[in-house]
DNA sequence: ATTTAGCACTCGATAAGCATGAGTGCTAAC
DNA sequence: GTTAGCACTCATGCTTATCGAGTGCTAAAT
């Protein structure tokens, strides 16, 4: 429905706005060396364009500025595939051969290589263990009273928490304990704790029924705390673009970056694949003027945690989808491969 | 050295200034109800203070503002007590009735509550637990080349990490060296652990020396991340104040709060007690024109880890030193019995 | 039928000029 | 020692003028 010289002409719009931040004028247009044609001729289909909805004038007298719309049409149809320099696939690299690392950390790491690398805010959603299996649960008691609850799993991460003891428990009883959850629930996947421990062992357990109430529910915590999950690095990018400058125009999202519950609902699990949101298409009030990108990384094609990064609208769109699928790639594939020994 | 009537005036000059982030000019102080001098007196004594190097002028028609000096005789001498509300003495009471979490989570959710308390940035350094003592050491295998090596204090502190097994090492093998280290070392303060480890054990252990240098390591980073033990609250606090309105001014200080190994350098183990950081007191020149309130928390009588506070240094000192005094003391009293138990 | 040169027009940004007023320092009177 | 009075300073805010980047439109050129 564009013809080719109008997306061609909205293409270099949004590289050039990309880069300077500034209104672009026609004649900024038309000295380009890929276009022909002169100021007053992109004049006309600046005009045609803005009327379709993909760029805005601040002003009268201003250059353009695309719209969000503009935005949208950019990343759907014209972007053109970034190639990554050198040094930056060396990081890359060297990311993912670090080896004796919890799944955490690496993924700790990324956010960090993500923000360094486009030099926007990266988010990043750990990965979800519900598919890990259990290889060991430990009860430790600290005295009379209190204990703490140790769980290993499969991939080596480990979850505890501090329970108390019922009235009268003798070490013994807690050892027994212990060895009918290990041996009953080894190599169970987290996801049907809650279900096995119920069926098999209720039974069993009816004397320690206070414990089982509170191992319960240190299985469900470890499944379920998300914001505890969530990493963010270079928060701080965005007070490098021009137009957030004013500091009213990032408290909002700085606020918003510091509640990880709400980064959730930013980058939370929205499915797999690439999804890019841009300005007015974010639910929050606090980054209609921002864009973000996320995809999801998996262990064995189940997606399980999310990378994303927060940007002005003005992002450059190529290099950071070609980064996150890198990276996400890049965990995936270590993810799968620490699952699978 | 400076009269009463000198201090009087400096004190209302900081107090005001503390509220209205304006210069104080001398009619404003002359109006008060407690100065009982026209403006000229006080313009004249203004005109000594700025002599002696307790106040500043903008510019030559601007009234005065407080230099370093003069908010460090304030804080040394002038400060009165000031007492909490009904519903902040009701926060922190809530804060230390909470049972059954982790030291960390207090830790935390102290510095969570400091900063809505003051509204300014809350920095925390959570315990070290050099004191607490060894509870139980777990090697739980996860196949043939990796286990994960749990900790556990006797506060319920958790430490794990990944290591590596040596070749064709047996799990009865691995079993015998986690009894040995549970046999020898249990109850040993952690501090101990590492001198211990050689002096007792070694012998032992020769067959096991890789292990032993990974546990090693382990319990060496246990005691060793502080990075990790930075909790920080409230970072965009600052953009609140008005001499923080422009991004240029709020970039290096939000960037410094980003980097929490800085952060140590910044309220790191300073000693016990409360200390106050004004302005060009800081080392650092990114908050130079902050002020930092810190102060210590202890285990038994010896400090353990730090609460702090990063503001303006037009900061309400009065009030934060109280909060900060409340909290200290309730964590130190918090831990204290946590520990003896 | 396109494309382009030319030109009048718009409007934000910058600078200059000016009035305002908060605040000072100084002097002389109390 | 204190204060009233007054001239002086300087940031702030307002108005006006200038500048120039950029547009839209028209008419000529292709």
């Amino acid at each position: 429905m564009l013809s080719d010289r109008q997306q061609m002409i909205l293409n270099a719009i949004v590289d050039n706005y990309i880069h300077s931040a500034e209104p672009v004028g026609s004649r900024t247009i038309s000295k380009r060396e890929d276009i022909g044609f002169s100021s007053a001729t992109i004049r006309n289909e600046m005009s045609d364009l803005e009327e379709l909805g993909y760029l805005e004038q601040p002003h009268t007298s201003a250059g353009r500025v695309p719209s969000t719309k503009g935005y949208r049409f950019y990343v759907d149809n014209l972007i053109q595939p970034h190639l990554l320099e050198e040094a930056e696939l060396g990081k890359l690299k060297q990311l993912f051969a670090e080896r004796i690392l919890h799944s955490e950390q690496v993924v700790e790491y990324t956010a960090q290589i993500l923000s360094q690398l486009t030099n926007y805010t990266a988010i990043v959603l750990g990965p979800e263990i519900f598919e890990h299996r259990l290889k060991h649960i430990q009860i430790v008691p600290l005295n009379e009273t209190q204990a703490v609850a140790i769980v290993v799993t499969h991939t080596g991460r480990v979850e505890n928490k501090l329970i108390d003891l019922p009235e009268g428990i003798g070490a013994g009883e807690i050892e027994r304990l212990v060895n009918l959850l290990n041996g009953k629930l080894t190599d169970v996947p987290l996801w049907q704790l809650r279900q096995r421990l119920y069926q098999e062992i209720s039974g069993e357990m009816q004397r320690h029924t206070e414990q089982y109430e509170e191992i319960l529910q240190l299985l469900n915590n470890s499944l379920t705390q998300e914001e505890e999950r969530v990493y963010l690095r270079g928060a701080t990018k965005i007070l490098n673009q021009p137009e957030f400058r004013d500091v009213d125009k990032v408290k909002d999202i700085l606020e918003l970056l510091e509640q990880h519950d709400q980064l959730l609902s930013v980058i939370g699990m929205q499915g797999d694949g690439l999804t890019v949101r841009i300005g007015q298409e974010n639910q929050l009030d606090a980054i209609k003027q921002c864009s973000i990108i996320t995809t999801s990384y998996s262990l064995g094609g189940k997606p399980v945690g999310m990378v994303g990064i927060l940007g002005p609208t003005r992002m450059e769109y190529g290099k950071v989808i070609t980064v996150l699928n890198h990276l996400a790639e890049g965990l995936s594939r270590m993810l799968t491969s620490q699952f699978e020994k």
